[in-house]
This record gives C-alpha cells, structure tokens and sequence, in this order.
DNA sequence: AATTTTTATTATGCATGCATAATAAAAATC
DNA sequence: GATTTTTATTATGCATGCATAATAAAAATT
C-alpha cells in the first residue's frame, strides 16, 4: 500500500511538520522558510549568500526570492565583497537577530519533544537510517542514468 | 548546530527524494506531484475527490490545481455522483493507468533500494519513530496554543 | 416548505523550490 | 592585453501546498 512506502512516511511526515511551523512563524508574521534562512546566516559575521542554500539542504539559487523578501521586511542587509565583486554578504538587522532568536525556539521545541519521547538509541538509529538514505540518493545507483 | 536537528534530516532528505523524483517524472513529460496523486487513485472504481489529499497525507483541498491539469493531460475523468450531485468521482483514463504503473515503478525503486539497504531491525525503528513523531505532532502539546 | 447548516468541491492569492536564463565580475587562456 | 571560461548571484516561469473564499448540493432545523 502507498502508505507503507519510506517516501510517504517522509513526505507526509515532513508536511505535517512544515504546516505547524508554518502556524508557529505566522503568529509573528513569518515563515518557516524565512525563519530556516535566518537559522543559516551568521549573527556575527554574516553569510555569503550562494552557501545558504547547501547550508539548507537546498539548491544555491533557490533562495534569492525570499532573500529579497527578508531583506524588504528589514532582518537582513546584502553588502557587497570588496575583495570581490561577485560575491555577497547576508548579515542580520538588529530585527533579524530577533526573529532568529524566534526560530531557534521553534525548532528546539520541537526537537527537544522528539528527543524527550524517543528513546536515545531509536533515535541515534533513526538519524542513521537518514544518513544511510541520503548516501543512497548521492550514490544515483536508484535509476538508470540517462 | 542546525544540520543535528531532527527537522533538517526531515526536510533535507525529503528535498533530495523529491527532487530525485521529479527527475524521474520529469523523463515523461510528468511531475512527482502528478505521480503520487495517480497512485493514490484507485484504478478499478475510481476515488472521491476529496479523500485524496487525505490519503496523501495533505490537505484536501491542495490537489485542486493538480488535479484539473490531469485531467488536461488525459490522465483522469471526474464524473459526478448522480446520488450526490456534491461529490465527484476521480477514475483514470487508460494513459492514466498507464502513467501509474510508471509511478509505482519509481517508488518501488527507491523503496527497495532503501530496504535492501538498511537492516529490517533498523528499518523498524526507523518507522516506528516516525509514527512516534506524527503522534507528537497530533497532539499538539509543542507549542502554546494560542 | 423555507431557511440554515453542513459537506464536497473548485478557485485564487501567497510563498517557495527548482530549472533555466541573464548579469556581472574574476580567473584562465590565448 | 584581449578573449574565453568560470564563478557568484539575481531574475523568472512553472508547479504545488496551504489558507481562505466561493459554489453548489444535501441534510437538518424551523
């Protein structure tokens, strides 16, 4: 049945989580992929902006929308490289320090919830099998190259 | 760090595995969103519109655009109820069925290669915390409600 | 029977991940 | 030094999940 499949388990589960952030981070006015964005970016030194995406988990180019969102609500500045021009720094607002402080509490609750009911070896097994599966995705043995 | 959170696994793994699949869909012209609403209709006698979102663990109204692109593309029919003139029927067409068995193709794949992978013991646990999170999740007590 | 409520569904605006293309600046090559 | 290639970044079109609103038909209530 579909729903004994590993993808479904991670899509829906997955989904489940990104709608209660998504709830949590609009009661500020926010998203959760604003908020995960923030989460990557240094409150020191700032951040070059195409190491964000990796950071994430996601592809380079897929934030510059909402970096141009972030940046037009005030949480973060862009300053060009002197050193070179290609490439840029993202850095938080005083704003955006806050905002991040916001996020980290969403995700620790709900990782501190986790981490408090399940046992600690299902978990250090469960956060195996995850990096088990993204070895198998690199690896592109699943389906024919072409 | 932010790559030891549990909601990172989730989210990175799952963009991997979508976007793995998209690829795939992508080889005919079709897309995982299509892929996954075609595997949750039922071949034989059709499905009520409106408990597919549910069966693919999203909300029942996020199909509607998907949907109707489907039916554009010859994939699926929607008849109505004739006892119930509010309910309609989703069935698919025979290039429906067709693109289903390629769906399933794809999920197979990866589920096999993920299960021939990971030891069964280990693959327990793994959905056993799964089941453990969507729990904790239900039920609502991570965050203060209002 | 007329009105209200509920249920099933579709429509639409927003946010966002990806692919691809467009810019622009640095680096490499000629 | 001029040209080509590479690298960093932004822009844009498409697909899609959600929230909300709009429809429409059945069910419940008066």
């Amino acid at each position: 049945m579909r729903d004994l499949t590993i993808d479904y388990l991670l899509r829906s589960t997955w989904m489940a989580v990104a709608k209660m952030y998504n709830e949590e981070a609009g009661k500020k006015g926010s998203t959760m992929s604003t908020g995960f964005a923030l989460l990557s970016i240094d409150p020191e030194n700032g951040t070059p902006s195409t190491s964000l995406g990796p950071k994430m988990g996601m592809e380079a180019t897929s934030l510059s929308r909402t970096l141009k969102t972030m940046e037009e609500k005030g949480l973060i500045t862009r300053k060009k490289n002197p050193e070179d021009g290609r490439s840029v720094l993202i850095g938080l607002t005083d704003f955006g320090v806050e905002m991040r402080e916001f996020s980290k509490e969403v995700v620790f609750k709900f990782d501190n919830a986790v981490k408090d009911t399940i046992p600690s070896d299902k978990l250090d097994t469960f956060i195996e099998v995850f990096h088990a599966i993204n070895d198998l995705i690199s690896n592109k043995k699943i389906y024919n190259s072409k």
